[in-house]
DNA sequence: CGGCAAACCTGCGAGC
DNA sequence: TGCTCGCAGGTTTGCC
């Protein structure tokens, strides 16, 4: 999925496009994506002013004036677009169309259906079992690496998979844990409650800059992602390490080779002779 | 409780 | 051209 920068992205299209309209119309095209959808689902969203849009981890959070709350999450490959004019022929993998009073169409698309859509009230919010055990904000002030290393105090597993944990800090996922830990110059492998003082300061000081690097060039992208001002691919992000197995490590200092392997199923990339 | 594999789905690129 | 295989950005579940 879409990762923090990428979630970051789309959220503020989304404001641009709905602040103050409201949906007219929400059409299921089918009956779930990664959960069902909820009885009147459609109803709850319609003919309400949509009065902010936030994101917290990789979750979309829109507001109606009514306190509703619809929790969206894009999963690996959801995408919204949106389109000035009604859509006649929705793709295949359109799952959800909403119209505007204003005039717009979004469209919600999710091939691989991980992404859902629950609702919820802005006095439940704080305490959602969704968003109640997310770790801090990384780009906010109250993340910096004395937090890091406190988070991670005690965990036994590498740190490249206690930075995929939403616990351990909001947002970052299998692309940015790997370019984080490259910039830092630490190892995927080491244990992760080995991570402080300067070294905790030092990822969390690379977490920071990878993720506002990649919301600057306006989220990355893979093949499906897309911004909701409707282009497919509309930008490109290069990586450091991320999907580059066999290149010179792009560490200047460093003459080693980025390898991929396998943690916790996920693939990591990085440089064994910079990364320690 | 920690850690890890599997599961949820479809699409795409590589290789034969 | 067409098939199969492996792999993909996330999260949850269930098993040791």
């Amino acid at each position: 999925m879409p990762e923090l920068p990428e979630v970051e992205t789309v959220t503020r299209g989304l404001e641009g496009a709905l602040l103050n309209d409201q949906f007219t119309s929400v059409t299921l095209r089918r009956k779930n994506l990664r959960f069902p959808f909820e009885e009147g689902f459609a109803e709850k969203l319609t003919n309400k002013t949509i009065t902010r849009l936030l994101r917290r981890a990789k979750y979309i959070l829109m507001h109606f004036e009514d306190g509703t709350v619809m929790i969206g999450h894009l999963g690996m490959s959801g995408s919204f677009r949106i389109d000035a004019r009604p859509v006649e022929t929705p793709d295949k993998h359109d799952h959800v169309i909403f119209k505007t009073k204003g005039g717009k169409t979004v469209r919600y698309h999710d091939p691989r259906r991980f992404g859902f859509m629950i609702l919820t009230t802005e006095e439940e919010l704080p305490d959602h079992p969704q968003i109640a055990p997310i770790g801090p904000e990384p780009l906010g002030n109250e993340f910096n690496g004395p937090v890091l290393a406190e988070r991670l105090k005690g965990k036994k597993g590498p740190i490249k998979t206690a930075l995929l944990d939403q616990k351990v800090v909001a947002g970052v996922g299998n692309i940015y844990a790997c370019e984080a830990l490259h910039l830092s110059g630490i190892s995927p492998k080491r244990v992760a409650g080995t991570i402080k003082g300067k070294r905790a300061d030092s990822l969390a000081d690379a977490i920071k800059a990878v993720l506002s690097s990649a919301i600057r060039s306006g989220g990355s992208t893979l093949r499906n992602y897309s911004t909701t001002s409707g282009e497919l691919g509309y930008f490109q992000h290069s990586f450091q390490v991320y999907d580059r197995e066999g290149v010179p490590c792009p560490n200047e200092a460093c003459d080693g080779t980025v390898k991929r392997m396998v943690q916790s199923g996920r693939s990591t990339f990085f440089c064994p002779s910079c990364q320690r």
